[in-house]
Parts: structure tokens; C-alpha cells; sequence
DNA sequence: TTATTTCTGGACTGTCAAGTCCATTATCGG
DNA sequence: CCGATAATGGACTTGACAGTCCAGAAATAA
């Protein structure tokens, strides 16, 4: 898949070297943006050489295609902690506890990597953006997942749509993401967990 | 205010000709983002020479400043005409319509103007954030407004916040809009707006 | 050991972008 | 009409950045 597969064979080291720059260049976008980040400034933080760039990389965005597959693997990985046992509406505030104290906790919110990424190059480049797309789709379907479970023991509507609904919610998200780290304040993401559980909450059976 | 202001006074051609490069720098900015404009780009969309762009702004900073001035005028401007003289939950749902036509006609949502912004140099320019902050406060309070009309006629639950309720909204719209660029499809708006109604219309007196 | 391949260092190139400078043309006030 | 000032054209400088190239070090397999 990778455009590297062609080219060389990586060894345990290689392979270790690449996910070491991956990781600071992901840190690097997602402090400062793709087009802010430059080679050198990769190079610089991961004290790597230009060579070493383009030995593991054909190119920047090649790099950037791997930064977010990190992401969006980081993402996933993070809610599906949560999200994977979801079987009454409390665990859905546990759910959000955790993000909650995960963003607050990191010193004010520096928004959503997926979503930086999405609002920054899904105009740019069309690959990029449905890789993006991609990684949004798993991860609404991790709430799809729990929204399903909720329907299948009786706590929820099983009538409605769990899709629409798991998209409201990941909108939700979202916006809140955004917001927080433009405000600089945890307030919007809280709020925004408030009306996505609130949405999901009006479809509840008593 | 501005950095222009102890350097040269503008005539009217002068004003005109400013307000037309900040016009298109606009306009590219929103489609490519702020890093990816060149101030070639804006010379040649504009038909300006680089002398006219450091006759009317002292560097890029500056002529960035003045499109985020014009984009939050022009965000607050669309939400105004529907927002300001809403009386009922009836008028909630013609302003989103209206926004929801103003998005999808425009052949796929290209995402709020302000929003990007916000996630592109929220983080590089703490001056550019606070600016956009006062935007999104300024739309903020276009919806507390909406809503404070709503609990005055009895329509809604006086007793809550109203400020808290219009941020909630604003975030949802913010998430709907970015999920609606990365996707480009209209639903994440649609599925936004209707989470954000029924949110208020939780607070709704029979 | 030795041949082969991966991995690394760093100098170098070409391009593009921001910002400067000066000359020239339009416009305005008196 | 005529100085002064605003407005414009465009060449030029400087720096940063993506990408290239080649030489050498390290590891691997036989």
C-alpha cells in the first residue's frame, strides 16, 4: 500500500527509525499544522538526517500520509478503550470523563488531530481526504457499535438509526474539539458532550 | 486600529482597491487556507502588483487580520438576517434551512470560513486567535439573543442559560460544518442543526 | 571473511515566497 | 496650473524549503 514497499526491505531497526520520525512529525503537525511543519523542522526534533527522510519517505506527503494513519490509529485506539464495553448510558459519562480529563489534563486543548488535519488538506488533497474520511468512519462506527448495544439490551429505541445518530454524535465531538482549542477552554468540548449524550438520552426507554 | 492607519490616508479608489484585495485574499484563503496563499496568488487573482499589497498592508499578518475582520463581519451579517427577528421554534428551523440551502447550493460545503481559520492559526498567532474568539463570540450572541427572545414570549425555560444553550449550538454548528468540508456532503450540517433544535427544544414550554 | 544491502551524514540545487526599493503615473488641494 | 501626496509597476534581495546526490558507516547473509 505504502509507495515504500517497492523500493527497499526495512529491518527491525529500519522499522523502528520510521515510526520514531512518524511519531515526532505527527507532534509537529499537530502542534503547528502540515504546511507549518517543515522537513527540517521533522529533522531537527527527531535529530534524523534529510537522507533518512527520504530513505523511509518517497516524499512530504508521504509522510504526511503516514502521520495520519497514526492519528487515526491513535484515535481509534483511544475511544474504543471506552467505547467497546458500552452497555447502559452511565458508561457513556465514563466515556466522556475520560476524553474530558484526557484533553483537559494535556494543558488546555489542542483540538482534534483528525479533524486539524481534515479542516487543513481535505481541500488540498483528495487521497488525503479520504483517508481522513476513512478514519472518521471507524471511528463512528466504534459508537455505532455502542449505540447498537444500547438498543440490543433495551436501553435504547431500537426504531432509530444508529448511523445518524453516532454521526450527531461525532459532529458533536467535533465542533467541540475545535471550539475548545480556539477558545482555549475545555467548556465547549463539555458542552458538546452534554448535547450529543442529551441526543442519544431522547431516544431512551424508560 | 489598524497598522495602516499612521501611514497614508486612502482616497476612495484607495479604499475600494483595498477592499477588493481583502475581497479575494478572501476568497483564496477560504479555499486553500492561509499558508497555502502566497501573496502572488492574491496579486494575480487580484490583478495587483506586490507595491499595491504593501501600499494598503504593512505584511501578510496584516492582510490576514483584515480577512478574518471580513469574514466574521460577513458570518455575523448571514446569521442576522435570521437570527434577529426570531419569535418562535418555527423561526429557528427557516434560519436553518436558510443556512442549509446557502451551504449545499454552493456545490459542496467548503466549511465556515471562520471555523477554518480558527484551526489553522488558533495555534500560530495568539493576536489572529483572539480575533476570531471575538468573532465567534459576536455569532454567540446572535443565538443568545434568539434565545433570550424565546424565554421572554414564554416559549422557552427561562430559567437556563442562555449563553450556555447558544454555545452548545455554535459548537454543534462548528462540527457540522467541518464534518460537512471533509466529507463533502451536506448531511453532517443537516444532522447538526437538527441535534442543536432539538437540544433547545428540550427547554421548549408546552 | 566478504559481498551485498540497508542505513546515515550532509552538502548541494532549484524554486518559490516574503519583503524591499525606486521610478512612474494618477489624483487631489489650493 | 502646480506642488504634494496617493497609487501603481515591477525588478530585486534574501531566506526557507522540498528534493537530489554521493560518499561512507553499519548491519546482514553466505
Amino acid at each position: 500500500m505504502s509507495p515504500r514497499d517497492t523500493e527497499t526491505t526495512l529491518t527491525a531497526r529500519g522499522i523502528a527509525m520510521r515510526a520514531r520520525i512518524v511519531d515526532v512529525a505527527a507532534g509537529l503537525i499537530y502542534s503547528s499544522g502540515v504546511e507549518a511543519t517543515s522537513l527540517d523542522d521533522v529533522m531537527a526534533a527527531s535529530h534524523t538526517s534529510k537522507s533518512q527522510l527520504y530513505h523511509y519517505f518517497t516524499n512530504k506527503d508521504d509522510l504526511v500520509r503516514s502521520v495520519i494513519s497514526l492519528q487515526a490509529q491513535r484515535t481509534f485506539d483511544v475511544h474504543n478503550d471506552h467505547l467497546a464495553a458500552v452497555v447502559t448510558m452511565a458508561d457513556l459519562h465514563l466515556w466522556r470523563d475520560a476524553i474530558l480529563t484526557m484533553y483537559s489534563g494535556a494543558g488546555g486543548s489542542g483540538g482534534c488531530p483528525l479533524g486539524s488535519l481534515a479542516n487543513e488538506i481535505s481541500g488540498q488533497s483528495e487521497t488525503a481526504r479520504v483517508q481522513i474520511v476513512a478514519g472518521f468512519e471507524a471511528w463512528q462506527s466504534q459508537i455505532v457499535r455502542a449505540m447498537r448495544a444500547l438498543q440490543a439490551n433495551g436501553t435504547l429505541d431500537p426504531t432509530i438509526d444508529a448511523s445518524e445518530l453516532a454521526a450527531a454524535v461525532l459532529v458533536a465531538l467535533q465542533g467541540g474539539l475545535l471550539m475548545s482549542k480556539t477558545t482555549k477552554s475545555v467548556k465547549p468540548l463539555e458542552l458538546a458532550f452534554e448535547m450529543a449524550i442529551a441526543h442519544i438520552g431522547r431516544y431512551a426507554l424508560t
